[in-house]
DNA sequence: GTCCTCATGTCAGGACTTTGACATGAGGAA
DNA sequence: TTCCTCATGTCAAAGTCCTGACATGAGGAC
């Protein structure tokens, strides 16, 4: 495909509004504005949430594998994990017993702060899932599955 | 809601996984990588991008209206503007006719460079599209538009 | 006329993210 | 044993995005 002159759109698409990436990409801005006002009050960002969210699911992970579990690099994963072993959420032996791996768990008071911010991020949930019919919400997490999966993610 | 003491997850979900918006977020997360590394040969970026297109299809429009058409504040815009101006690909008045907006113009090698990367760009979106049933495509862009909507983003 | 409100553009600071590169430790192959 | 491969952690530089704040211009209320 592509051997002619203009490309051709992915679907009849009368502007660019119509384009999947397009609504995918005001979806997920909307819940990261959302979110931010959500956990603003409690004092964490996005990226932090969903650090301390996966780390009280899978206790003493390592920062890699908590960067893959939260879709971004090493690096960027790394940069949060600094401000939250700062702040007191969660901590980090100096050295590793093993590899290089270092574990990382959360505190008493990072524990306490998830929990006092699930509520907020909860209602964003629920105001997104009434917003569509229940019936399609099983669907709809699927296709956002095939997607990612079909983008190489996987 | 939220009197008692644990947070009611919105849905039944046995891990963070199961969320709706750990999904969405995969999603575009996923989506930003595949365009990222389909723009890359044709030395855009996907904010870069996206200023174009949209450009393309409103020309003369002001940064803010650019900002909004994009997800982003008039900050972040001004920023990608600024490098597009640079690489002479938009150009803009350096004072305003009227109010004080200034109105953006693709120039002859932003056009061109647009063109270039659309089918790349294309070719991303056909293997989102391709990943999930067709009968199924409108339920999801009008699911994604009713939980844009539900989140204020309106 | 003045005042108020709104939209636009801009500056400053901070947080997040990326690519690229490098060093270290574990485990397997030869 | 040595060599190779892989995963992990880290540094550096650049780009993106945000909040907060400020000045300017237009239009309406008074």
């Amino acid at each position: 495909m592509g051997e002619g002159g203009r490309p051709e759109p992915p679907h009849e698409a009368g502007d660019i509004t119509e384009h999947v990436g397009y609504r995918l990409k005001r979806a997920a801005a909307a819940l990261r504005g959302a979110m931010d006002q959500a956990l603003r009050e409690h004092g964490l960002t996005v990226p932090q949430y969903s650090c301390l969210e996966l780390l009280d699911e899978r206790p003493g992970i390592s920062g890699a594998e908590l960067a893959r579990g939260t879709f971004v690099t090493r690096q960027s994963s790394a940069v949060v994990l600094r401000g939250l072993q700062e702040a007191g959420l969660v901590t980090r032996p100096a050295t590793a017993e093993h590899g290089r791996a270092l574990p990382v768990h959360l505190t008493r008071e990072g524990l306490a702060r998830l929990e006092a911010a699930r509520g907020a991020v909860y209602a964003v949930e629920r105001r997104m899932i009434d917003a569509i019919p229940p019936r399609r919400l099983d669907a709809l997490l699927s296709d956002l599955d095939r997607m990612a999966d079909a983008l190489g993610d996987g």
